[in-house]
DNA sequence: TAGATTGTTAATCGATTAACAATC
DNA sequence: TAGATTGTTAATCGATTAACAATC
């Protein structure tokens, strides 16, 4: 459906939310629930969430709202598509890569660990989430065997200027990217989802010094 | 000044990635940069750019430029203020939390790392970023001791629901948010920066499943 | 039918971009 | 002075909110 490709990046940043509380609903034996409930729940407007689910199409029955399962699959497809996972690696198996595998492995997201890659010997007979650690020279033969569709960078930013451009041509279509490294200047036509810590706690500094 | 109530959450949000590409030039000893060459480094406009810093003052040299110091002087004043650390207290020791630890404790972030707590007395004995982890149990008589100003949260929903509102009465005016429990709805006030890294994953999956 | 609530269009709001006068 | 580039105002664009007709 070419529907899909007018929906705006706020909207698309919104679905993971509603997909969680009508989750959370669901688990509460909730069936039906109009637009405003919802929206007050989520801390937004009536208005936004119907005028974000008809970007996909009628997910409501008029005069009665949305029944929480259909709406919820709805989205699930959405995000989700067929329920085939993305398969997935890791580049850089330290803390924030540790901590980061565990989500990628949740079954719930969408993803599928299948390798992961670190230049520190001491890691190499290890594993993380069940898969072993990989010397990063073996990348190249390992994406060549496996062809893994997306790559998440916890590495620095140096590292991640080295190992990105190898990784686009090897195929790899999107980034989940921790490093500071702005892969989309260098890579317009790979999907980046950018989650950049040190960035988000600083913007949280200026609010709490600069607040009223 | 209350200039600085006036600024939008987008301009604060690209502060901390003005300010890292303005401590690269400035290590590469480069003096000088024009709005457009920086936006054009950083994937922006020169208008945004120039527009941005006008929201704090002319920070620029009409006819010549930006100088690179006094420009990241000044945004690292935005950013740090005087340069006093925010206290800072961890909920959460698991992988998450102790990776997340080494960005609170980074001393270019503007913050200081003073407690760690959890409920698995297997870590009452260790300790994260050279500071001990504490029994949940404690944090009253901590906070009502050192008035800790901004609460990390890497705990699961319903702990984060059990803790948040605790945390808000003993005084807490940040949280730097990784759980799924949804602060601003409850303490509107309150300044949280939220990270979800579970639907920052599944909206990286959509874009890749829906695109063309 | 009357009440409720969606789907959808219109109005508003805010953020980004363009334009240009000021000035180094 | 001429060229360059900021500071700042105006125009555009896009996202949010409001309004209301459709309909269950």
């Amino acid at each position: 459906m070419a529907i899909q490709n007018k929906v705006s990046l706020p909207v698309i940043k919104r679905l993971p939310k509603y997909y969680r509380y009508l989750t959370n609903l669901s688990a509460e034996g909730r069936e039906k629930i109009s637009s405003s409930e919802l929206a007050h729940m989520m801390g937004t407007t009536a208005s936004q969430v119907r005028q974000d689910f008809n970007c996909f199409g009628g997910f409501g029955q008029q005069g009665i709202g949305y029944k929480v399962d259909v709406l919820r699959g709805e989205i699930g497809k959405l995000l989700f598509g067929d329920g085939e996972r993305l398969s997935t690696i890791l580049i850089g198996a330290g803390h924030l890569g540790s901590a980061v595998s565990s989500f990628i492995s949740r079954d719930t997201n969408g993803y599928r660990l299948i390798g992961v890659f670190d230049i520190n010997p001491a890691l190499f007979d290890k594993e993380i989430c069940g898969v072993p650690i990989h010397p990063l020279h073996e990348l190249e033969s390992f994406c060549a065997e496996y062809h893994p569709e997306v790559a998440v960078l916890c590495v620095p930013r140096q590292s991640a200027i080295d190992v990105a451009g190898s990784l686009v041509s090897y195929g790899i279509k999107g980034f989940w990217n921790f490093s500071h490294y702005d892969l989309s200047v260098e890579y317009p036509d790979i999907t980046v989802e950018n989650v950049h810590l040190g960035d988000s706690l600083m913007s949280l500094g200026y609010r709490l010094r600069n607040q009223e």
